[in-house]
DNA sequence: GGTTGATCCTGTAGTCGCTACAGGATGTAG
DNA sequence: CTACATCCTGTAGCGACTACAGGATCAACC
């Protein structure tokens, strides 16, 4: 049995997010010391490692939640997991097309600019009269929002 | 001159954040008309079509303002426009490098998963037991982070 | 002139996933 | 015994919106 500092350390999790992630119910709430502190045991190292694993993979927090439901319930079939997955698979292929037509949009117009004064500014002129070529200005948005609704 | 319903489709736009930009400075105060409602001209059209445009190009609020003010300022060297524009580009290829190594890393778990139970199933195995390879466990959470910070 | 329904106004609070305090209590080492 | 590290709770802030509530105004039709 450690403190929420070990815990911290030994998962790269900040301490403050550990102990967000129990408000929000993502992590059961752990017994606690005579003095109050949080006394947490190898399993929390574990479902935290597996919290950040899948958050780095781009899946929000309920994504997460079932994940974890299903890793609780093992009898339960993976095809939800499968199907999870799959889905963050496929929003993960749709940033990467929105991004490289991004890139591309943006390579042309630093590219372009001489380095002139701004009012000849080929970056400014590109924002100002956008290129009608490609998808990037059409729903580069959506791109974004995808990102922050997670899956 | 119309009202912001308008200028809303004319640049679709949401009216909520055409209120939003005036608010936090982004876009100018507008004249009132004698009822206390906005009234815009095409001036304003264009300022927005340009600030939708870096905003769907992955510029966050601050790139904008800077781009904006180049914008106004037309005798400023245009050197600044095209670092911000670079930057961007540099940020942009950060996350695509990220995203494809998520993707890869998807790819393998949905591809492994065989439709038996929870217990045995390979999206939750990969999760709780994160592969070696490739930086993909390592920093997505950054890439994740540079999106949101725009930048 | 009256009534409906669309559009507009302000102001506040919610979203997501944290992160950063403030102000205090405890634990550990010298 | 004194530092200093670590912990606690609670609240507020971030970016970039979005979603109301509760009211005023406008345009069109009868």
């Amino acid at each position: 049995m450690f403190t929420i500092g070990t815990l911290s350390k030994s998962t790269g999790v900040n301490i403050e997010t550990i102990r967000y992630y129990e408000r929000v119910g993502i992590l059961p709430k752990p017994p606690r010391a005579a003095s109050g502190r949080r006394m947490y045991d190898e399993d929390t190292v574990r479902r935290l490692a597996f919290i950040r694993h899948a958050r780095d993979l781009g899946f929000g927090l309920t994504d997460v939640r079932a994940l974890l439901a299903l890793q609780d319930n093992p009898e339960v079939p993976c095809a939800e997991a499968s199907h999870i997955a799959g889905d963050q698979l496929a929003a993960v292929e749709a940033r990467i097309g929105r991004l490289e037509a991004l890139r591309a949009e943006l390579m042309r117009m630093v590219g372009a600019c001489a380095n002139g004064r701004a009012a000849d500014c080929r970056v400014i002129g590109a924002l100002a009269h956008p290129a009608e070529t490609g998808a990037a200005g059409q729903s580069a948005q959506s791109e974004l929002s995808i990102i922050s609704k997670g899956s």
